[in-house]
DNA sequence: TGAATAGTGTCTCTTAGACAGTATCAC
DNA sequence: GTGATACTGTCTAAGAGACACTATTCA
């Protein structure tokens, strides 16, 4: 952490700067939010979003990423990172100094249990609806709430849903990608024909795996971005 | 301006704050953006986007507010503002200081031609094609960049196409924003359809204005936000 | 009357959404 | 066989895109 006391000449407001990540990933078929409990400085006990302050010679992404690893363990290959937005309001953090927060959306498959090997035993995943109920410190829950909407809606006209699923991954576990976002049903014959006839969106690998029932395909993500025609919500 | 010299001890990194926008309005039938010739510090004489540096007790969304109306005599019912994302590479600025931008993007309808009773009468309205031109200081190009993507995106399957336009508009002043940032022809008919059946984009008020040809019906923005079915590109 | 502009209508093809059936496996 | 899961196919209504015509005004 932070203790190092700096003696400061500056002809600009000074300000901190914080990474803050809403990361999502499925658990149990939920979308859960991964949350820490703050055991220093202020809000103290209260859970919060992974993050910390940016250092003075990093980018605001790599911040992102150190976050993510040394309060979960969760390394670059493991999450889609995209940025969220900054929230600043004067008085969003208690203490004296203006904190600015840049926050980041991380979509992950199959993240890690947190363990001890970082400094997050404190270290949780939530379901989504449950997390609103814990009094997230700060403006956690407000900048929670944005990282949803723009996962929810992402879902819609890009291809980001394929960031919940292993490198390669079965069209009905996509379309659990879906459902769980949403919160919705997905009809498995439409969503199916959709995720084919979209251009990019999947590649076929040949491969089936073999569960209960008949054998799934197997896909990877494909190299498209955005989905067109897009599959839309309601 | 800021000439305060403080003295300041944190155990945080110190950065600055700034807000930079991206201000775009129709002129003429075409997409402009404002630049502003820098006269101070660094990069001066390079053409830039309106902005500057949030103050210590103010919002970030009240800093670009300030700016706008600083630099370009804009006032917050002039325009719609969003947020579009920070900028905070080290490097960035060129600056000792380490300085993070939180860029917005700003529509509005028949914005003023920039006049010296603000400190601009170094601002000027220009094609974002030429402005691309004119080697932006910072990384004001590639703010730009994501802010045209952003407006043209948002066009899509947002009602956010009303904002170039003044309280009351007709459907052909509301065709030729869709087309003048596409930068595309967009079928009339078609056009005009659409907007009439999606729901919430635009109210009937009655009224018609007379010009040239057949009078043009007069609309106003309806309450809707999100736009469905949305209105595509290609 | 002709040019300019705004608005309405029609046709075809694609897609969306609802729904029923078939295929392949474990047991 | 039965149950579970994955995949394919069909129907209808709605929207997309292409295109032609009518309406109202000014010069």
């Amino acid at each position: 952490m932070y203790a190092v006391i700096v003696t400061y000449s500056s002809q600009f407001p000074i300000f901190a700067v914080a990474a803050d990540i809403v990361v999502l990933t499925l658990r149990d078929a939920k979308l859960c939010v991964l949350l820490i409990r703050r055991s220093s400085s202020v809000f103290t006990g209260r859970w919060a979003l992974p993050g910390g302050f940016v250092r003075i010679n990093e980018s605001l992404e790599d911040a992102a990423y150190r976050e993510l690893r040394e309060e979960a363990g969760i390394g670059p290959d493991d999450v889609r990172l995209e940025q969220l937005r900054s929230y600043g309001d004067p008085g969003r953090d208690p203490r004296p100094e203006r904190v600015v927060s840049v926050a980041w959306l991380a979509l992950g498959a199959d993240l890690p249990e947190p363990t001890a090997d970082t400094d997050a035993d404190r270290a949780e995943w939530v379901p989504v609806d449950e997390a609103f109920e814990r009094e997230l410190a700060f403006d956690h829950a407000q900048i929670l709430h944005d990282g949803l909407e723009r996962a929810r809606s992402k879902l819609e006209y890009t291809t980001i849903a394929t960031a919940f699923c292993d490198p390669t991954f079965t069209l009905p576990q996509l379309r659990r990608v879906y459902e769980a976002v949403w919160n919705t049903s997905v009809d498995a014959r439409n969503f199916q024909r959709k995720v084919v006839s979209a251009d990019g969106f999947v590649e076929d690998t040949g491969e089936v795996i073999h569960g209960r029932g008949r054998p799934a395909k197997i896909y990877r993500a494909g190299a498209a971005n955005s989905l067109y025609p897009p599959i839309m919500r309601r």
